[in-house]
RNA sequence: GGUGAUGUAGCUCAGCUGGUUAGAGCGCGAAACUCAUAAUUUCGAGGCCACUGGUUCAAGUCCAGUCAUCACCA
């Protein structure tokens, strides 16, 4: 019987392109997770979408001169772009502008304000004038009020480090328009009431507590007890989803109440694309689905506190004639069932900085370099327990020396023999012999041991489980030496050769969720035909008010599965070549020197 | 300032509830091999496990403090 997997991976702020932050801490996770349960034959629904709203859009946005709808437009076809082309599976990317989202947040909004989770309450913000509206602390400096240097920010002062209360600052005033004085005017915003949740989520993190990664449960543990505080889900702003209430046009939802639910939107949004409008519920409504967040650990609140802060309070919702006759109320929506949060990838010993441009793009770095290629070397230096770093001579030497010499280099030295000396065939033996089958054997443990630590998400000892199996493989030829004995003994260079090349197929599948690209490459070496995995889309959804673009899988046609190879004899080769490209020793001192220097968007080629 | 995390071979990292001579991959040195994108395999060198003090028959492993880095909160 196949498990209910749901994948949720962070929604990154169309408000610039992909970093290979964005991939160590979320997306590549996500996807060799998600890949590892389809071939596992689990029904996986991963999701995610580009978050349209948040001050970082507005702020790009008015940086440029062009408004946000432009910016995130911009920023979602290029994730949609990048993510296909380095084979990030999802069933739906989608973003947070649609029809959909809108109607579902509003419809939760109601919802909560109805059970009494919500409250309104008065604050005091910076509004201006001039630009009749109120300012976000980041759009505001002045005089901080703790040591009177002159240009503190609105949130912190640099040059004191203390936080700051911006309607305290001497002097505020807008950065976008220095000459005017901000006063400081009534606000009335709406708040969801957490420190009611309080037992509620502890009792939740209790029951996660065996399976959950050790920061998370010390992280959340933490912010719940130094006290959860009613936190406004209301802003003055106008870009973001409209409050649905009379009289509140001058405001929209806070773009952290509403992207969460993405998670369940998206979901619903997928089950309407495919025909089948109530399928979410198979994950959401169902008590054995087991639904995964992926993100990185500066989200942990939101995830592991937050959004089950929300999901309890909306407790059901569009499950109306469910079992117990309930109606809406009937079945609570299922929480996280673990929150895989990772570190943060610096890159070459420095934190990642958008201003400063100390970042590695991803559409730059796929001009270059192959998508596996990237995707071993972030793979095996994953931030699953503590910071980790990116840096050109680990890429190159990873590249090289492990990818393209242990794994590339098999494959490539046996296929190429096989395909040379057997007449293009799988070569047929009449016997293994012990260490034969003692080799196929310790290969196929791989997917008991390799699963093991793919289902607990430790991704990166997962893949060098797996690479230890490859350097197995080598050290088996190195005995065996079938180039020897194909001269002196054809019976046992033969039955030599055939193992390895099941032992490849075999490995070829330990090391599909993590390098599709190549696997599936090998897959057609070794003669087969078919797609180990779906194919990705780019397509247009239509609503009423307009279209929009998504990212989209479909596995109906996927033929790879997590089991042992039952490679034949006779079957016929293709002929192969090498499978990856070794990279040259200049490109670390060329992309080092390129850290820190201005970049141009390059339009992205599919 | 408070809380938490991290600090182990040149590099990237494993070391769970304390227990024989501290592990892996890469890099480095030597040897073997030649099917392969000179790739592979074997053997070897290399570590006061951040520092100081403590608990214990026994401590990277527990406790206290110090330093450095990071995160969250104030």
């Amino acid at each position: 019987m196949s498990d209910y997997i749901h994948v949720s991976v962070a929604w990154p702020y169309a408000n610039g392109d992909l970093h290979v932050g964005h991939l160590a801490g979320a997306y590549l996770p996500a996807d060799i997770f998600a890949r590892y349960h389809r071939l596992k034959g689990n029904r996986v629904l991963m999701v995610s979408g580009s978050d349209s709203h948040g001050t970082p859009i507005s702020v790009e946005a008015d940086k440029r001169g062009i408004p946000a709808s432009q910016i995130f437009g911009r920023y979602h076809e290029r994730f949609l772009q990048t993510q296909q082309k380095i084979g990030i599976s999802y069933d739906l990317f989608t973003h947070t502008d649609t029809e959909n989202h809108h109607r579902i947040a509003q419809d939760i909004f109601l919802l909560l304000l109805e059970r009494g989770h919500l409250y309104k309450e008065s604050q005091k913000l910076l509004y201006s004038e001039f630009e009749k509206r109120f300012l976000p602390d980041r759009y505001v400096e002045g005089e901080c009020y703790v040591c009177n240097y002159p240009n503190a920010r609105g949130d912190q002062c640099d040059n004191c480090g203390s936080l700051l209360d911006a309607t305290q600052l001497i002097n505020p005033r807008s950065r976008n328009h220095p000459e005017e004085t901000l006063i400081v005017r009534e606000t009335e915003h709406y708040f969801l009431a957490l420190g009611k949740f309080t037992d509620q989520l502890l009792a939740y993190i209790d029951g996660h507590e065996a399976h959950w990664r050790a920061n998370v449960v010390r992280f959340s543990r933490n912010f719940i007890a130094e006290g959860l505080r009613g936190r406004p889900i209301t802003r003055d702003i106008d870009w973001g989803i409209r409050v649905p209430l009379d009289g509140w046009d001058e405001k929209r939802l806070y773009v952290w109440f509403e992207a969460v639910m993405g998670y369940l939107t998206a979901s619903i949004e997928w089950a309407q694309h495919i025909g089948e409008p109530d399928a979410w519920k198979r994950w959401w409504y169902n008590p054995d689905a087991r639904i995964y967040n992926f993100i990185g650990k500066d989200n942990i609140p939101f995830h592991a506190v937050i959004w089950p802060a929300e999901l309890f309070g909306i407790d059901g919702i569009y499950n109306d004639g469910s079992a117990n006759g309930n109606g809406a109320n009937a079945t609570p929506l299922q929480l996280p069932y673990d929150i895989p949060a990772n570190e943060f990838m610096n890159i070459e010993g420095q934190q990642f900085s958008k201003s400063r441009n100390w970042a590695i793009w991803l559409p730059d770095l796929l001009e270059r370099y192959q998508p596996d290629a990237i995707r071993y070397y972030v793979a095996a230096t994953f931030p699953e327990t503590r910071d980790a770093d990116f840096d050109w001579d680990g890429f190159l030497s990873r590249v090289n020396n492990e990818l393209v010499a242990a794994w590339g280099n098999l494959v490539n030295r046996m296929l190429g023999f096989a395909y040379k000396r057997y007449d293009g065939k799988v070569p047929s033996y009449t016997a293994l012999a012990d260490e034969d089958a003692a080799l196929i054997a310790q290969v196929e443990a791989g997917f008991e041991t390799v699963g093991a630590l793919l289902e607990a998400v430790k991704l990166r000892e997962a893949l060098s489980t797996a690479m230890g199996l490859v350097r197995d493989a080598n050290n088996y030829l190195s005995v065996q030496e079938p180039w020897k004995r194909i001269k002196e003994d054809p019976e046992a260079a033969a039955r030599t050769v055939y193992t390895i090349l099941r032992v490849i197929d075999n490995l070829k599948i330990l090391l599909a969720p993590f390098l599709p690209f190549s696997s599936q490459q090998v897959h057609e070496y070794l003669g087969y035909d078919g797609q180990l995995f779906g194919a990705q889309q780019i397509v247009t959804i239509d609503e009423a008010a307009g279209a929009h673009q998504a990212l989209t899988y479909d596995g109906s046609q996927a033929v790879g599965r997590w089991q042992i190879s039952a490679l034949q004899p006779g079957q016929a080769l293709r002929q192969p070549g090498p499978l990856f490209v070794k990279l040259e020793p200049e490109i670390v001192d060329q992309e080092r020197s390129a850290l820190g220097q201005p970049r141009e968007e390059q339009p992205i080629e599919v």
